[in-house]
DNA sequence: TATTAAATAAGAACTATTATTGTTTAGAAT
DNA sequence: ATTCTAAACAATAATAGTTCTTATTTAATA
C-alpha cells in the first residue's frame, strides 16, 4: 500500500506516477472491500473529478500487472477487485452477489498443490470460492 | 444427461420439453469443456438454425436452475458453462482464458467448511480456482 | 528547459447479456 | 382429435461493463 512501495513498483517497469494513479489507489483502499470500477471511479470523482472512468479501468489493470491488487473475482458481471493480497478465500453470494473474506488457512491445498499440477502447469495462486446465500438474503429482517 | 432425467425435471417445475432445450442440451455435451453461451450457439446452428441466441442464453439459465448444468466460471468477460456436475475443480490460465478441470480430492475443505461457515452463511459448494500459465503458454512451439 | 514516451480525457465502439414484444407451441383439459 | 393457455420462442432493441481511438497533456529524463 505504501506509495513508496508503488513508486518503486512503477518505476521499474519504467511506468509514470501520476496523481490519477496516486488517487485511484487511495480510492481503493478506502471503498468497501472488492469494489468494482465504478465504485472506485465514484470516490475518485469526489476529489478528482477530472478523472475519467477509462482512466480507472486502464490504471487498475495497471495495478494488477505490477502487483498493487488483484481481481477479487467477477459478480454479476462486474470484475470486483481486491486491495488484500495475502492468501485468503471468498465467500460468494448468489442472491446478492455480495463477496466476503472467508479466512482459513487450507494447508491440504497448498499441500497437493505441487504434485498434482507441477507437472503440467505453472500455478501462481489458488482461491476458493464458497457459493452460497449469505445471512442478510437467508433471513431478510420482515 | 439422459433426457428422461430432463424431461421429469422440467416437468416436476412445469416446464416445457422443447425440442430448442434438447437441442441446447445436446450441444452443451458436445462442446469442449466449458462452452461459452456462443459456443453453444454456433453448434446448435448447425442443426437448428432457427434457434435464436437469446433462447440459448435463457435456455442455459434454465438448465443451470434445475440443476442440469452449472456455471463453471467466468473468464475474459464470458460466461462458461460445465455439464459435469460432481465435484471437481479448475485451473484457469491467465494468458488464453483456457479452463481445466482438475481432479483432486480435497477433504480438508469439505471438512472444515461446515464449522467455519455454518454460522453466517448457507454454504451450497466451495470450489477451487488454481490461477496460472497453462502449458501452452508457457511454451508455445517455437 | 527541451524532449519524448507514456498517460490522460472524451467519447465512440464493442461485446456479452438481458429485456421487450408479438407469435408459436407443448402439454393439459376437454 | 380439438381446444385452450401458460410457457417458450424468434427477432431485435436495449443495457451495462469494458475496451479502443485520438488528440492533448504530462512525468521524468537528458
Amino acid at each position: 500500500m505504501s506509495l513508496t512501495d508503488l513508486e518503486s513498483k512503477l518505476r521499474d517497469r519504467s511506468l509514470k506516477c501520476t496523481p490519477q494513479r496516486l488517487e485511484i489507489l487511495k480510492a481503493l483502499h478506502e471503498a468497501p472491500a472488492h469494489p468494482s470500477a465504478d465504485t472506485v471511479y465514484r470516490i475518485v470523482q469526489g476529489r478528482f473529478p477530472s478523472v475519467s472512468l477509462a482512466t480507472v479501468y486502464k490504471t487498475l489493470d495497471t495495478l494488477v500487472e505490477i502487483g498493487e491488487i488483484r481481481i477479487a473475482l467477477v459478480s454479476e458481471g462486474k470484475t470486483l477487485y481486491d486491495t488484500r493480497m495475502s492468501n485468503h478465500h471468498h465467500f460468494l453470494c448468489r442472491c446478492c452477489g455480495h463477496v466476503e473474506d472467508v479466512d482459513i488457512q487450507l494447508d491440504c491445498m497448498e499441500n497437493c498443490l505441487p504434485q498434482v499440477m507441477g507437472k503440467y502447469h505453472q500455478v501462481e495462486r489458488s482461491e476458493v470460492v464458497f457459493h452460497g446465500v449469505c445471512q442478510k438474503c437467508f433471513q431478510p429482517e420482515i
